[in-house]
DNA sequence: TTATCTTATCGTATAGCGACGATATATATG
DNA sequence: CATATATATCGTCGCTATACGATAAGATAA
C-alpha cells in the first residue's frame, strides 16, 4: 500500500517553498528552486545516496548511517517526499522509502536542462 | 580590477553553510548541498540567467528586471558570488557582474555526475 | 489487550534566510 | 571640495530551517 505519493516536482503545479515573492517569479523556476533546495542539505543527499546504494530502507536504517537522530532524517524524509523525489511505502509495522526514479531522473535533467539552457544563451558558448 | 573572485565551489576546500552537524558529512557532499543552495531561489536562477543572456549586468540593470529591491539584489549577488558562480569587476563607480563559466560548467557537471552516480548505484538501472 | 517495534509529530531552542529602508562607501565629475 | 552615481552594508522584521528529546500514532506479536 502507498503512502501520499506526491506528484513528482516537475508534474505539480504548485512550488513548494513559499518566498515573500514567490508570486512574481515563473513557475518553472519556482520548481527548478525546489528542486535545488531538496538537494541543498548534505544529509539530505547522503540520504539519497543510501536509498539508491541499497534501493530501499527503513527509517531505522538511515538513521543508523547517519550522524543524525531518528526525529531529524524524519524530517529530511519528509523534505525528500516533498519534493517528490522518494516514495515511502508502508510494509507492517515500518516503512520503505526508496528513490523515485522516475521524478528523480526528471529532476535531473530539469536541472541540466536548465544548466545547458543557460550555457547556450551566452554570446561567448 | 577583478574583485575579491572567491575560488569556485568544487576548487574550496571549505563549504559555506555551516549547519550543526556540517562536521559529520563528506566535503563533496557539503560542497554539492552549497551549489544546490545557490540555485535554491528564484532570485538567483533569474539572475544567473539574465547574466547570461546580457553576458554581463550592473547590479542597477539586474534591480530593473526583477521584482526586489535594490539590497535584495545586492544579497543574492553576494550569495551568487560566494558560491563562485559569478565574477564582479570594477569599473569605475559601478561594479560589471558575469557569470564565471568555468566554475558554472564545473557547479553544472558536480551536480550532473552526482546525480548519474547516484542512478548507477541502483541495481534497477 | 498488552507489549513491542517503528515512525511521525510536537514542542522547543538556535540559527539562518529573504526582504527592505536607511545609511555608508567608493568612484567619477563639476 | 561638493555633488551625483552606484553598490555594499547595517539594522530590523518575519518566517523558515535544523536539530533534538519527548511523545503520539500505527501495526504486529504474544
Amino acid at each position: 500500500m502507498r503512502i501520499k505519493a506526491l506528484n513528482p516536482v516537475h508534474e505539480r503545479t504548485q512550488n513548494i517553498m513559499a518566498f515573500p515573492r514567490s508570486d512574481k517569479f515563473d513557475h518553472e523556476l519556482l520548481c527548478l528552486a525546489d528542486t535545488a533546495r531538496a538537494l541543498s542539505h548534505p544529509g539530505r543527499l547522503a540520504i539519497l545516496a543510501l536509498l539508491a546504494r541499497r534501493n530501499e530502507c527503513i527509517c531505522g536504517d538511515i538513521v543508523e548511517e547517519l550522524p543524525l537522530a531518528q526525529a531529524t532524517v524524519s524530517q529530511h524524509l519528509k523534505v525528500l517526499k516533498e519534493a517528490g523525489l522518494i516514495i515511502g511505502t508502508i510494509e507492517g509495522p515500518r516503512i520503505c522509502y526508496c528513490v523515485d526514479w522516475k521524478a528523480f531522473e526528471k529532476a535531473a535533467s530539469g536541472l541540466a536542462n536548465w544548466f545547458s539552457g543557460i550555457q547556450s544563451r551566452t554570446s561567448f558558448s
